[in-house]
DNA sequence: CCCTTACTCAAGCATCTGCTTTATCAAGCG
DNA sequence: CGCTTGATAAAGCAGATGCTTGAGTAAGGG
């Protein structure tokens, strides 16, 4: 089984999300599906380049895609984002506590000095 | 005035987060300040190595580094983690929306079918 | 003063990215 | 059936990335 760590699936979604053109597509697709043709026509670039940026988007999870005709309509898959946020808030949760404690030594040094 | 766009903030930031190392750094520095030694000691890797992950945390405004004596003590700067943030939360908002009509609407189907 | 410590700069190198071009495939149309 | 449309596959290429080695610098210590 070649299971994914927690770390490659964050290497996965920081890579997707660093590249301008698939996060405007991530935006556009928060908005509602989206074929290749129309997200190459909205870059004016090309079906391979939009098929290659769809793919990183596919394999961190951020992006699935269906059929329907000849088209492979693209849609948003938001619990990966989540996954994201919750890293970075474990980081910034870490850090206001470091703060707070950091002020309340501060103030008990401030009132030993004050007697 | 080379001033820089949100896209490329939002790029370096979502760059330095990709690297799993880069991570661990950010993760370690919202315990506290490091030096480039301790954090060289900890991933069993250069201090040029580290020097360079630095640098690239420090052009996304993640972490800045001080002076103390010969060292360069590292610390983070939050503030660029909630550009990440607000970025994913502005698309979440959307999809979220996006799926509360599609809801009223099915809602909406569903009793005119039913009368 | 030399020597060590902590660190940065610069060049080199293997690998990865983003895009291109060419070729191929699957679905629908006349 | 052939032809068009929407999309993927594969190969190639310029540029970026992660790490290395070698050289250099700033701050102390003996």
């Amino acid at each position: 089984m070649a299971s994914i760590t927690e770390d490659q699936r964050l290497d996965a979604v920081f890579t997707a999300l660093s590249d301008p053109t698939r996060r405007d597509i991530v935006a556009r697709l928060s908005a509602g599906e989206a074929t290749v043709k129309e997200l190459a026509e909205r870059y004016e670039m090309s079906m391979q380049a939009v098929s290659q940026h769809i793919g990183v988007l596919e394999r961190s999870g951020l992006v699935s895609r269906g059929r329907h005709r000849q088209t492979r309509p693209c849609r948003l898959e938001p619990a990966a984002l989540a996954v994201a946020v919750s890293w970075i808030e474990q980081s910034r949760r870490t850090w206001a506590a470091r703060m707070d404690r950091l002020e309340t030594r501060l103030a008990d040094l401030q009132q030993g000095a004050g007697r």
